[in-house]
DNA sequence: CATAGCACTATGTCTTGTCAAGCACTTGAC
DNA sequence: GTCAAGTGCTTGACAAGACATAGTGCTATG
């Protein structure tokens, strides 16, 4: 590991980025804001524990805006900040690999 | 977790590009092909048996080809199939969200 | 002939993510 | 009024994953 690349951005976000659930979180944020349960289900799986540590992470590098709309009954919103929101060039450089290479697997339609 | 996610090329991708290390050694390959250990010093301190197992994994998704220059002296060189180049559309984004986003907020230059 | 390089594998440890449960409270059904 | 189900989390084991480190077998260089 040497110098350089500790103050490289591009190590930097990579390191960010390849955190367990974080592009998911950010994927499933981009269609729209969302609740933590909600959220935490539509991102597939994420345990509440790890998804609140990622929020908490995602919140300081200010990707993500956390909103508390009423304490008691609990209710909260996620959305992206508009740093956060230029990460959809990064959704959509996946998306468009995975359709290109991931997508082959159809092969279904067996016959008999 | 619901079934969609499951057979999302989308979703599975980012399953794997999250997985530690995994960008990291794709953009060390989108530079040039290199030997294991070689790889490893530039990737950036990633231990032996971890990127081994990457490799693995990444070559059995043919994203990455191994070749075996000779066996006793050990000599192997990793490049990337054309699958593994197309990523370089995800690195870029990547690349591109990190000058933008976090380049300012590194603040260091502490004085004394 | 000692050292350093190559490509890894094997080991034990430590960090991370996961699971299940629970908290405090509201809402809606009965 | 009581019950189940929802909200947004936190806590405390536990398992999986990554870590540093050492070692293998061999060559090439000093």
């Amino acid at each position: 590991m040497n110098d350089e690349q500790q103050f490289c951005p591009v190590y930097q976000s990579i390191n960010l980025l390849q955190e367990k659930w974080v592009l998911h979180i950010i994927r499933t944020l981009l269609e729209e804001p969302r609740g933590f349960n909600e959220l935490s289900r539509a991102v597939g799986g994420c345990n509440p524990a790890t998804l609140a540590q990622r929020l908490d992470r995602l919140e300081e590098m200010g990707l993500v805006k956390k909103t508390v709309h009423s304490v008691m009954p609990p209710r909260t919103t996620y959305q992206l900040t508009p740093a956060g929101r230029d990460l959809q060039g990064v959704i959509d450089a996946i998306d468009r690999w995975a359709r290109q290479h991931l997508n082959i697997p159809v092969k279904a339609a067996s016959p008999r």
